[in-house]
DNA sequence: TCACAGTGACTTTTT
DNA sequence: GTCACTGTGA
């Protein structure tokens, strides 16, 4: 579909944003209302109808996910825009930085410093610093750099008043900048540094991009801001989207005043909201509304369903997460015996601890699931060796990654020593004025061999011959990062995007300088030369991938026999997860670039790893926040508690936020949403009484169901807050929910409503499973706790559950009560022993399926 | 320098 | 319950 048959589909609002132009725009759209659909489209039709070049174009997203799929789908409506530059932020940093490097003190060699290295150098910089202080302040470092404060900038104060602070901050950076790498916040920052301080730079950036368009504005922060600005010239177009009630990430220095303030900083610019929510059915959207209005600060909109009616999205409570869990795993399996396929749902939560308990139960189901997001693969420690070992090839400035690989395996080359060979390097960089790279530590190893044990001695020495030798493998000549310069008039045609479709959002980055010669700076011809290179040093008829660098790499060094070992003891994946970074790194060629490359792919774009062409049928584990931008049919926001979510210590601005990110949870779901929390909830081994969560309180009593025993404070406030609710809602009492239970809202949602639904002693069938009939009588009653007073019904549960009672449990299979007793706040708890040999504590008051008395 | 054991803290969220 | 840091002893 061209670009102008595509303008026909979209509703008058966006075909406004598409064809605006001359003014600066901000575009206001909310959840669901098609703003991809416009950026994209804005991109086709500047290209294919007012002929903008491509290369002009810039295009900014937050994550890489986003910038793929952006330029995917513009690819799509204008093939020419495979040449714009869609890019993150961070990327558009790091392409910037290559070619500046040296005017800001870093080697265009460069790698990116992640968090957990901050915290390192931290420590590697202020010794006296305690590790948790170290993390503490590694974290204001990066908050510091998101608001573009250096570390003599006197509002450094305003962020955290330590008097501490800057000087730390300033050995870090002086640290940092010994190394010659980056950390995330520079990425933004040094640009942005850079072109303020230099005109002519300025001046060719205004010229090299004439379109500039922002998505997801509400997460900038005030770097990305000022890069913008920066970017902008008088003439340049600029065009921002986001949506202020969904900004989710203040806590990382985002700047929700970027986008309510936007028209001052921009005069001129026109506003074009986008309301029609195509994603959900008016049921969701009228909670996630509720809840919002609860926010102050902000710009104010009501979505408006496109789709009209649907289901009302269910809250259930529950006893703990066990019950939590085994209810989504049911409902899911249940909706898939209908055809429901397993990726049409999503199971959403707060913290990423909290996938665990959905990881165990569906494993033991056999419900296919994928995991987002936490993903932790580039953080593993056998990942991050490897990793470090070819950071270190390419910059041997890298402190950090040397001092993780020199003494790995055992070398005898310890903290003290490292120091030492630091201390060398600075000296040694210091003596000579200018800074040569190649005085890296390599050279300070060298140089104080002589002084060291013998031991140490011949086995740094043999590290140090395997560095240079893989070192020489990579050949020696310097990286070509491409061209800066605009230079799509040459020669577009001979450009040939990198194999396997790896970087998709890159294709404009490994351009042919004019000058430069073909063969050096595209990728396919560059693993060409570089295999035929490489023939001489291994038997195999195949190109050197990096995938088979870095195996060498792994294995020279003795990494490979280290984690082997480390596999043997702890029964770990270590050398499988090796394995995996091989095969990640096989569309990169083996060169210095090809190495910066894959890093920069690593670094950059972490959240985007699980694109493995997941075309399997899984149901969808992850966190809130991860879930913007995303949609699925069914949604599950489970942890609805005090101190998960919105979690504890919140102040009221906080609070917002987090509302904000329930708001962006709601609104990801098409056709049905559900509610779960729980009474009581294991936290670091510990069982933790919960209190519902604030905000289920602010949901649409008109357009929501109640299942499962409320808790007694949400049955007040829920009702309080709105009114009697009536037999119409599903909100109102036990009774007359089980009437309509079976109606319910009619999807996905069979036998499971029974369970809660159900009264007394009807008949179930699910109760057939269930031993003897004092064991489900009991369980009935145990249900039907809404309609009793609390008060008669604990007298109930101490004759029914007591010590000495055989007991069956899904999970833990028999077992006898051990021990029963009131809680402090009154809840009546058992202890179970069971045959399997663990032991476990219950508050019967909240069991059911799952748990039940065997009889005598 | 390194291995081990005890202790304490920990859970936001991510480019 | 787990992990990682800290300190001690060899």
């Amino acid at each position: 579909m061209n670009i102008r048959e595509y303008l026909t589909k979209l509703n008058p609002e966006q075909v406004q944003a598409v064809q605006h132009e001359g003014s600066p725009l901000l575009i206001l759209a909310g959840a669901g209302s098609g703003k991809t659909s416009v950026i994209t489209a804005k991109i086709a039709y500047l290209i294919a109808e007012k002929g903008i070049r491509p290369s002009q174009i810039l295009a900014v997203t937050f994550t890489k996910k986003a910038a793929s799929e952006m330029m995917e789908r513009a690819i799509r409506l204008e093939p020419l825009a495979s040449k714009a530059q869609i890019r993150t932020f961070h990327s558009f940093g790091s392409w910037f930085l290559r070619f500046h490097a040296a005017e800001v003190g870093i080697s265009s060699n460069f790698t990116v410093y992640d968090d957990s290295d901050m915290v390192t150098l931290v420590s590697k910089a202020v010794p006296s610093l305690q590790k948790k202080n170290a993390a503490h302040y590694a974290h204001l470092i990066s908050l510091a750099k998101d608001y573009c404060l250096a570390w003599d900038s006197p509002e450094l104060a305003e962020l955290d008043s330590d008097p501490d602070f800057p000087e730390i901050y300033r050995q870090y950076e002086n640290r940092l900048r010994e190394t010659g790498n980056v950390d995330f916040g520079d990425l933004i920052m040094l640009p942005v540094i850079l072109l303020q301080e230099n005109e002519s730079l300025r001046a060719y950036m205004h010229s090299r991009f004439r379109v500039i368009m922002v998505d997801e504005y509400q997460d900038s922060n005030v770097a990305q801001f000022k890069l913008l600005q920066a970017l902008a010239g008088e003439d340049t177009y600029v065009c921002v989207v986001g949506d202020d009630d969904q900004s989710i990430y203040r806590f990382r220095g985002a700047e929700v005043q970027n986008i309510l303030t936007f028209q001052d900083h921009f005069p001129g610019t026109q506003i074009i909201k986008l309301v029609r929510n195509y994603r959900s059915v008016a049921p969701i959207l009228s909670n996630a509304d509720s809840v919002v209005s609860n926010n102050k600060g902000r710009l104010g909109k009501n979505l408006v369903s496109v789709r009209g009616e649907g289901g009302k999205p269910q809250l259930f409570f529950f006893a703990n997460q066990d019950e939590e869990s085994a209810f989504c795993s049911d409902m899911i399996r249940e909706a898939h015996k209908k055809g429901c396929p397993y990726s049409d749902w999503a199971i959403l939560y707060r913290t990423n601890a909290q996938s665990l308990n959905f990881e165990t139960e569906f494993m033991h189901k056999k419900i296919p699931y994928s995991v987002v997001g936490s993903l932790k693969f580039y953080e593993r420690e056998e990942v991050k060796d490897a990793l470090a070992v070819i950071s270190f090839l390419v910059n041997p400035r890298d402190e950090l990654s040397f001092r993780r690989i020199v003494n790995k395996p055992p070398r005898g080359v310890g903290d003290v020593t490292q120091d030492k060979i630091i201390a060398k390097a600075a000296e040694n960089r210091a003596d000579v004025e200018n800074l040569v790279p190649k005085l890296g530590l390599v050279e300070a190893c060298l140089d104080l061999l002589p002084s060291l044990p013998k031991k140490a001695r011949a086995s740094l020495k043999e590290f140090l011959d395997t560095v240079s030798e893989l070192s020489a493998m990579l050949g020696d000549e310097e990286p070509d990062f491409g061209s800066f310069e605009d230079d799509s008039d040459t020669t577009p045609d001979a450009r040939v995007d990198k194999p396997g479709g790896a970087e998709t959002a890159e294709v404009s980055d490994g351009k042919v300088d004019s000058a430069s010669v073909a063969e050096v700076s595209d990728a396919v011809s560059m693993r060409a030369v570089k295999g035929a290179k490489a023939t001489s040093l291994f038997a195999g008829d195949s190109p050197l991938t990096l995938a088979d660098f870095i195996e060498e790499v792994v294995k020279k060094t003795g990494l490979l026999e280290y984690h082997e070992a480390q596999d043997e003891i702890a029964g770990t994946q270590k050398v499988a997860n090796l394995q995996e970074l091989y095969n990640s790194a096989a569309f990169f060629d083996c060169s210095r670039k090809g190495l910066l490359d894959f890093l920069d792919h690593i670094e950059l774009d972490r959240a985007a790893e699980d694109n493995s062409d997941d075309t399997s049928d899984a149901v969808t584990l992850i966190t809130l926040h991860n879930t913007k931008g995303l949609e699925f049919p069914r949604v599950i926001i489970t942890g609805m508690e005090t101190g998960v979510f919105p979690r504890a210590d919140k102040t009221e601005d906080e609070l917002e936020e987090e509302r904000r990110l329930f708001y962006v949870g709601i609104t990801r779901a098409k056709d049905e949403l559900y509610f779960t929390s729980c009474a009581s909830r294991r936290l670091y081994g510990r069982t933790d009484f919960m209190e519902v969560s604030p905000f289920l309180m602010e949901l649409d009593a008109e357009n929501l169901e109640v299942y499962g025993r409320q808790p007694a404070a949400f049955r007040r406030n829920f009702q309080t807050l709105h009114g009697d609710v009536g037999s119409g809602s599903g909100a109102g009492s036990g009774s007359s929910r089980s009437g309509r239970s079976g109606t319910g809202s009619g999807a996905g949602f069979g036998k499971d409503a029974s369970r809660f639904g159900a009264s007394g002693s009807a008949a179930n069938s699910e109760n057939s499973r269930f031993s003897s009939g004092s064991g489900s009588s009991a369980r009935g009653r145990v249900l039907n706790t809404n309609a009793a007073a609390d008060d008669d019904f604990d007298d109930e549960l101490e004759t029914v559950w007591r010590k000495g009672k055989r007991v069956y449990h899904d999970d833990f299979g028999y077992g006898y009560i051990t021990n029963a007793m009131y809680s402090d706040e009154g809840m009546y708890i058992i202890t179970v022993a069971f045959e399997c040999g663990r032991k476990k504590s219950f508050m019967p008051a909240y069991q059911s399926a799952s748990f039940m008395l065997c009889g005598d």
